[in-house]
DNA sequence: ACGATTCTTTTTTTT
DNA sequence: AAAGAATCGT
């Protein structure tokens, strides 16, 4: 155990930690500036110092796996066992855990379940239904999705579905200019379906999200003894909390008005799910006497990193100005560099990940790069370009192992034996596996359960008891096995089977291996999913919150009638843990594909954020231009030693490419200051190296210049096309300032860096075999599949004047002994139909005229000997689009390029 | 009721 | 381009 808590704390920090312990404080903590580190150290000092007991202090955090972080810090600094008394966790965990135990003071049974976004969506389609002739008839057309949001932002504020009435909007003067007839009409649609769909939920004996938070408030205001426990409430990420968690923080924090809260202003980017900025000028209305420390010395970044990212947030005119101060020199510039295609832009992010570890010799490796993402979809381009260079990649991400098919299946019937009346996991369990139990039959035993005020389950039980009659199509046959395995279960449960114990029961009552392999073709991966789930059960023994007994002995409400079962348990925290919150071992040696939004808190040595474009940042359907700059700088402010920000000029969306442009963000930045980008990746120097070395605390790994020329040798050799790159690269150096950044097409075009990122792209196949064997001479040929040496040379005597390459190559087509047979291939007469050299296509066969080796004329032609040959596809496991292995050419008509 | 087929829509960010 | 919804035939 670390006594001394307030070493290598700056002058600001050791403020923070020793501010008085009864003083509200605010603490402005800009990125990079140590805050987990002041938080823990004010936590741990609370305790060893001020003699505040570990279970009277309450620590919020913004996620699940950033709680579990600051355990392992404070761990360090008070132990073990004190760290277990601290309350801790996030606003909903924290919510559920005491809602379990008083459920009945708010109107909750113990054993509520948690309904998460997709059952709320599907439980609002199903309620939207009723409303669907009013809304045909005015054509008017709204989305499950948009009501569920619209619902989800008044229950963040509060408010109530009357509040959502337009009269009372009218009156409550929000709406100043009358809102338009349609306006009014989704509002008073909307507040009916958050009618309806509350009485559901209650129904269901269940809570969605938003409910925890607000129930939560409930159970606190109403009875503040629930509370009295907590001396001090600590909240991280204070600048995205919503207006229900701030009353759920006041409520906590009623009896001794002891608040610290974290945040930053600048890092707010939440605003769409609700996050009040204003609730930190609210703090201090709400609160006596609150202090403000600001933190500005930066810990993480180099002082260029910081400098960019600095005049990048500046742009923002509304913001509270702040400066930052760095510890670091200044180091290689963030690099900003447009591509003419996603593609390109992809190749390069892995070339340059693999030529990062070279020339730092490896004291950086695969675990120290992330790429940050806007939108999850960006994802796929890169992914393959990793794939391709055989570069382990995870992504991380959010819900997604909860959110699939065979986990919620195997969910529903364990949230069906939990609680019998919560109705989505009925409705999705009756019929898994088939059982002949069709919308039909299942929209009738609703409404039936609705008539009958009792459970969709328990009017299937009673029509298999034959208490109630049958419905037309014996229903009571169908379903009398899927009682039998719910009761099964139920009987297990009850004597307290571990949940991986169930899962393996129900497995086999439901045969569900067999149900996979009948209904789905990838039901492998799926199976292998559902041993997953086992295991995640096997190892929940706490969920993420642990708190013992929380005002079990100071109140007098009933407190546990309702016990924890360990089924309950494992439901509550496979609802609210996210994926991010276990990490696999070999996860350190993978390079990290992440949203920037997930990137919050977190830090890495070298970030890429590609697709820097318009549209992309800010997003083009935000409402607030303001907060998408603010992504962007968070993403920014990740990194550690290296940033690149890179863009593409054309981009597919919806379907079709679309044109590009850099993102205003950073263009505006460039107009005022064209000197804080390099335009091109850094030969790195020693001094590059040992500043790496500094900021990682890396310095044990710092290697010697032969180390780093043996992997550069090395990276040169494996890559075989990338001596060429490299050379460009390390002379790339010289060239800045000489060459201005190309900004437009024609300048990328001409740009002698391109070319050694496309080059790879001669090596594909013919998609359309009739063409190449047609007597037209096409001007351009899709290459496709390289399987087939006669197609390959088929394209060679077409003398197609270009070729371009079909987005995705399958694995299966893909062997690399026939690579070697195609590598023949490009003996193309590659400028033989009066294609002008610098039309767009022109760098694909123009590999930069400066002594390259390869171009020993203007026909490229590279051998399977030739060592500087492109890397063919790599046959690893790849899932890239195009289900189905159609074993022929594809039929799709040919297109010419624009 | 279900599976296969065609059509339509749809694209942020997440506890 | 790919997932989802609606439709059709069994």
């Amino acid at each position: 155990m670390n006594r001394s808590w307030l070493d290598a704390l700056n002058k600001e920090q050791s403020d923070c930690v020793q501010h008085s312990p009864n003083g509200p404080l605010q603490i402005l903590a800009g990125p990079g500036s140590g805050k987990t580190k002041v938080l823990t150290s004010r936590i741990a000092f609370l305790i060893m110092h001020h003699g505040l007991s570990p279970s009277s202090i309450c620590a919020v955090t913004f996620t699940n796996k950033a709680a579990n972080e600051m355990r392992a810090r404070l761990v360090k600094l008070i132990g073990k066992d004190r760290t277990a008394q601290v309350r801790m966790g996030t606003f909903h965990s924290i919510c559920a855990l005491f809602l379990r135990k008083h459920a009945t003071s708010v109107g909750l049974d113990g054993n509520f379940t948690i309904c998460d976004a997709d059952e709320s969506k599907k439980l609002i389609s199903n309620l939207l239904k009723s409303h669907k002739d009013f809304l045909t008839s005015k054509d008017i057309s709204l989305k499950e999705g948009t009501v569920l949001s619209m619902i989800s932002k008044a229950k963040a504020k509060g408010q109530g579905p009357d509040d959502l009435i337009p009269q009372k909007l009218h009156a409550a003067k929000t709406a100043q200019r009358t809102m338009s007839p349609i306006q009014d009409d989704i509002q008073r649609i909307v507040a009916e379906i958050y009618k309806c769909y509350e009485k559901t939920l209650r129904q269901s004996n269940s809570l969605d999200f938003d409910d925890l938070l607000v129930f939560g408030v409930k159970l606190f205001s109403q009875h503040p003894g629930l509370a009295r426990w907590c001396h001090h409430v600590l909240v991280d990420e204070f600048q995205d909390t919503n207006t229900t968690q701030y009353e759920l923080m006041r409520c906590i924090a009623a009896a001794n008005q002891c608040v610290t809260v974290v945040g930053d202003p600048d890092q707010s980017i939440y605003g769409w799910r609700s996050a009040e900025i204003a609730n930190l000028a609210k703090m201090r209305n709400d609160f006596a006497n609150v202090s403000q420390i600001f933190l500005e010395q930066n810990y993480r970044s180099t002082g260029s990193i910081l400098a960019a990212s600095i005049a990048m947030i500046s742009q923002d005119k509304s913001r509270i100005p702040k400066t930052l101060r760095t510890t670091h020199s200044l180091g290689p510039r963030p690099v900003l560099r447009p591509f003419p295609s996603e593609h390109d832009e992809a190749s390069f992010i892995a070339y340059e990940i693999k030529r990062l570890v070279a020339q730092t010799g490896g004291m950086l490796t695969y675990g120290d790069f992330v790429v940050l993402l806007r939108y999850n979809a960006i994802s796929r381009s890169i992914e393959s370009a990793l794939q391709k260079e055989r570069i382990p990649n995870r992504i991380l991400g959010g819900h997604k192992f909860f959110e699939r098919a065979e986990i919620k299946d195997l969910l529903a019937y364990l949230q069906l034996v939990d609680n019998p009346q919560f109705e989505p996991a009925f409705s999705r369990a009756i019929n898994i596996p088939s059982r002949g139990i069709g919308e039909k039959s299942l929209a009738e035993i609703l409404s039936r359960a609705t008539k009958l005020n009792i459970s969709p389950l328990a009017v299937i039980e009673r029509i298999c008891d034959s208490k109630i009659p049958d419905l037309k199509v014996s229903v009571k046959r169908k379903a009398s096995p899927f009682i039998a395995i719910v009761r099964t279960l139920k009987k297990l449960a009850a004597k307290r089977t571990s949940p991986a114990d169930l899962i393996t029961h129900l497995l086999k009552l439901t045969d569900y291996e067999d149900h996979l392999k009948r209904t789905q073709p990838d039901w492998d991966t799926r199976w292998e999913n559902v041993q997953e789930l086992i295991n995640f059960a096997s190892e929940t023994t706490a969920g993420p919150v642990s708190m013992s007994d929380p005002g079990a002995s100071q109140d007098s409400l009933s407190g546990s009638d309702n016990d924890e079962t360990p089924l309950r348990l494992f439901l509550q925290s496979s609802m609210l843990s996210s994926e991010g919150d276990t990490s696999n071992a070999d996860d350190n040696e993978k390079v990290t594909l992440a949203t920037c939004h997930a990137a919050k808190g977190l830090e890495w040595p070298v970030v890429i954020i590609p697709a820097v474009e318009g549209g992309t940042f800010p997003f083009y359907r935000t409402d607030d231009i303001d907060e998408e700059r603010r992504l962007l700088y968070v993403a920014c402010t990740r990194a550690q030693a290296l940033l690149y920000l890179t863009h593409s000029s054309k981009r597919k969306f919806a379907g079709d490419a679309k044109r590009k442009d850099l993102s205003e963000f950073v263009s505006a930045v460039l107009q005022t200051d064209q000197s804080l980008f390099a335009d091109n990746p850094h030969h790195l120097a020693p001094s590059d190296r040992q500043l790496i070395a500094t900021i990682l605390g890396r310095e044990e790994l710092l290697p010697d210049q032969t180390e780093v020329d043996r992997r550069m040798a090395l990276f040169k050799h494996e890559n075989r096309l990338s001596p060429l790159y490299c050379e460009l690269v390390d002379s790339a150096s010289q060239a800045i300032g000489s060459h201005p950044t190309p900004r437009s097409e024609s300048e990328i075009n001409g740009n002698p860096y391109m070319p050694v990122f496309r080059s790879s792209k001669k090596f594909f196949h013919v998609e359309n075999t009739s063409l190449v064997s047609s007597h037209h001479k096409p001007a351009s040929v899709v290459l496709k599949d390289i399987k087939n040496p006669e197609i390959a040379a088929a394209a060679v005597s077409a003398k197609a004047s270009r070729i371009s390459i079909a987005p995705y190559a399958n694995k299966m087509n893909c062997e690399s002994t026939t690579i070697k047979q195609t590598i023949l291939l490009p003996h193309l007469p590659l400028q033989t139909n009066g294609v002008a050299p610098n039309s767009s296509h022109s760098l694909m066969h123009e590999p930069s005229s400066r002594n390259d080796p390869l171009q020993t004329s203007s026909v490229t032609s590279i051998s399977p000997q030739n060592p500087t040959a492109p890397l063919p596809i790599a046959g690893s496991k790849r899932r890239l689009g195009m289900g189905r292995t159609t074993t022929g050419y594809s039929n799709k008509k040919f297109k010419t390029p624009a």
